[in-house]
DNA sequence: AGTCTCACTTAGTAGGCAGGAT
DNA sequence: ATCCTGCCTACTAAGTGAGACT
């Protein structure tokens, strides 16, 4: 209730503050800004409470776009196949296109480190740790560490196993055949030159989105049950009964937000007659139902492994029809073929319409996009689309409205395909252009803290944030989603000035959250000329006053275009984010590392971006469990080592008082299973020690 | 200038799967 | 053979930002 209350306040402020910006000039800086709370104050909540929720922090792989490294370029653009850039060029192709998506979207990757060996090397490492399994089975068995193989190879049992190898080495075969087809038959649109900016496409054919299969009505055994009885619901209304006790075992069923706006959309689409019975959501009983999907994924978990394979086979079946579309007569991956399934909503931290119903959608909202000439994909019999477009100045195949928030929804490609690489390998280059201007940018935000206008203080602080903490631009948002900020958007309530803290000057704490509701707590030192203008900023404003009360994002990019055309504040954050991980392996890596000090390093560098961006994930289940196995594991090496260690002195006695060829035999296997056993050690407690970072 | 709409990017999470360990 | 684990992908929520409209 309080919070709605905040909001409300909060939106009526921002009202009255719209009109109240025009009237106020900009140039009263010395005298009397006058914040547009001023003539608020009236409507202020006395002891209204900072809204800025606590949660969870942890830390996480990097998402943030880091290909680039700025600082490393010397000419122009380039071309991801050019051969300037021929170790990511390598890189790639050693890798399937799928492996390629993952490995750019979920760690940091350089595109440019030809200037660079020891740095082309950590990046590959990567690579290295998934391509390993690739390598020749020969090679995998003359690896094989020897003590407990050699025991089973006896006779038939060595003929299976080496049936199943030769199977495997076949299967292996097919699999690099298949890879090099697919790799040949690859679509090198970096070749062909930048494609118009406008025109998206010349021909676009595809098979429309794939619905999901409609619902089946529960067996009659299994009941919803009201105020204790058993109750026959309709199909619609039970469908719907279905999503919610799919989820009671989720944490948010129990909230009350959750459980207002579920029961809401629910009553919505119930008969009149159910309605008329069904008055609260307390007396709902869902846990037969629960029980019985509970069951069904256990029975699913619990396939035999023919069962499995016939499943996997409808899905690349389905995958087959539905999953790629012809562009340009290149056939592209569609990146989500698939139409959303009706189910609740549940947005991200504390948003106000979690728990609704998030409805089917029938082909009569779908809009298709496709080629003029082409099959124009066909309906679902006895259905119609809303409607069918030709438009190729857009990307996307298909589009529907979405119920929650009443805005677009898209099927559009894959990001390995050329629509979503070019934009990619765009916006890197924008990122690069950037850096030749950086300076020149930070100088004038820098005059601009003693500007005479207040609003280009305010921009320039503003940008010095948006530089230096990579913090987002902060669109403004409506009050029908979670409260959470960006840079522009920032709240006094959301800052605390301190003059001096943990010894040093000028700090400034963030506290806030940002995109996805994840917490951005950060202590950080400013300029003494930043320190005075936040203090002005915040001059007689309340807390739920916005930081920022002269500019929006709109005024901010635009100054940015200004100053390099394409510049927006998100390049900003790709621009640091590739500089820092750049900066990161070259401090981090020398020659001569081993695989593993040069994993480590890999990851600290991607954790140092993860930092700056404050990318973050909930910490694994599993990491107190698989952190407790490694180091009983290292433990256990521990004294192997030291066994070993007490079996060589045996050895070096042994051979000192009868020394025989036996003997010097026996030594070296000694020293050299002491060796093999530090390094494996070693190995170990890299690991650990990454698991471990990797945690926060 | 503010607001709305649309298109497109960014990001966290769940769950499946492959491959190594036991 | 089975279990475990870490990697990867699919999914979709939630951002950014351009341009049209008021």
């Amino acid at each position: 209730m309080k919070l709605e209350k905040e909001k409300h306040d909060r939106r009526e402020k921002k009202k009255s503050k719209r009109s109240s910006k025009d009237r106020e000039k900009d140039s009263e800086l010395n005298g009397k800004h006058k914040p547009s709370s001023k003539m608020k104050q009236s409507d202020r909540q006395s002891g209204v409470s900072s809204s800025a929720v606590k949660c969870e922090a942890g830390d996480g792989d990097t998402h943030e776009d880091v290909k680039v490294d700025p600082d490393e370029r010397n000419d122009g653009q380039q071309k991801p196949g050019s051969p300037e850039i021929n170790n990511n060029k390598e890189k790639t192709r050693s890798k399937s296109s799928k492996q390629r998506h993952n490995h750019k979207e979920r760690t940091a990757d350089v595109k440019l480190c030809d200037e660079d060996e020891n740095l082309c090397e950590s990046v590959k490492m990567k690579k290295k740790k998934r391509v390993k399994d690739e390598e020749s089975p020969e090679k995998h068995d003359k690896n094989q560490p020897s003590g407990r193989k050699r025991k089973k190879t006896s006779s038939e049992h060595d003929k299976a196993e080496k049936n199943k190898k030769t199977k495997k080495d076949g299967d292996q075969k097919k699999k690099k055949e298949d890879k090099k087809d697919e790799e040949s038959d690859k679509w090198k649109w970096w070749e062909e030159g930048k494609s118009s900016d406008t025109q998206k496409w010349s021909s676009l054919e595809h098979k429309g989105p794939y619905f999901p299969p409609e619902y089946e009505p529960l067996p009659d055994n299994i009941c919803f049950y009201y105020d204790g009885q058993p109750m026959k619901l309709s199909p619609a209304t039970e469908e719907i009964v279905t999503f919610y006790a799919k989820m009671l075992d989720h944490e948010y069923t129990s909230k009350e937000v959750f459980q207002n706006n579920f029961f809401s959309d629910w009553k919505e689409e119930m008969t009149k007659e159910e309605r008329k019975l069904i008055k609260t959501l307390s007396k709902c009983d869902f846990s037969q139902i629960h029980k019985y999907f509970v069951e069904k994924s256990e029975e699913r978990k619990n396939m035999t492994k023919e069962e499995k394979q016939v499943l996997k086979e409808e899905a690349s079946r389905l995958m087959e029809e539905y999953g790629f579309c012809l562009l340009d007569g290149h056939r592209e991956k569609i990146g989500n073929f698939k139409l959303e399934p009706p189910g609740l909503f549940r947005g991200r931290g504390e948003h106000p319409k979690m728990g609704k119903l998030k409805k089917r959608i029938q082909p009569e909202d779908v809009t298709i996009n496709c080629g003029q000439d082409s099959k124009i994909p066909a309906p679902p019999a006895g259905h119609r689309w809303k409607r069918v477009q030709h438009d190729n100045t857009v990307t996307w195949l298909a589009s529907w409205l979405e119920n929650i928030h009443g805005r677009p929804k898209y099927i559009m490609l894959n990001p390995s395909s050329k629509l979503k690489g070019e934009k990619d390998w765009q916006k890197y280059e924008t990122a690069r252009r950037l850096k030749m201007k950086v300076d020149s940018i930070r100088k004038q935000y820098r005059r601009d803290w003693t500007s005479r206008e207040m609003k280009s203080r305010q921009r320039g602080v503003a940008i010095y944030f948006i530089d230096k903490l990579a913090l987002r631009a902060g669109n403004e948002k409506d009050d029908e989603s979670a409260d959470t900020v960006g840079c522009c958007s920032l709240r006094v309530e959301h800052i605390t000035l301190h003059r001096r803290l943990d010894g040093q000057e000028h700090m400034v704490e963030f506290d806030f959250l940002g995109k996805d509701s994840i917490r951005y707590y950060n202590k950080v030192p400013v300029e003494k000329q930043v320190f005075k203008n936040l203090k002005l900023f915040i001059k007689h404003k309340d807390p739920e006053d916005d930081l920022f009360d002269r500019i929006t994002t709109v005024k901010l990019n635009k100054t940015l275009n200004e100053c390099m055309p394409g510049l927006t504040a998100k390049v900003f954050r790709t621009f640091n984010a590739s500089t820092t991980l750049q900066d990161q392996l070259n401090k981090l890596t020398t020659e001569g590392m081993t695989v593993e000090e040069k994993i480590l390093s890999y990851n600290r560098a991607n954790r140092a971006v993860a930092i700056l961006c404050n990318h973050q994930r909930a910490a694994p289940k599993t990491f107190e469990k698989s952190m407790q196995l490694l180091q009983e594991k290292i433990q256990k090496k521990k004294e192997q080592i030291e066994e070993a260690k007490k079996e060589l002195k045996e050895a070096k006695k042994a051979h000192k008082d009868a020394p025989s060829d036996k003997s010097k035999k026996l030594l070296e296997k000694k020293e050299k299973a002491v060796q093999r056993l530090s390094e494996q050690l070693k190995k170990l407690q890299l690991q650990e020690t990454d698991h471990e970072e990797n945690k926060v």
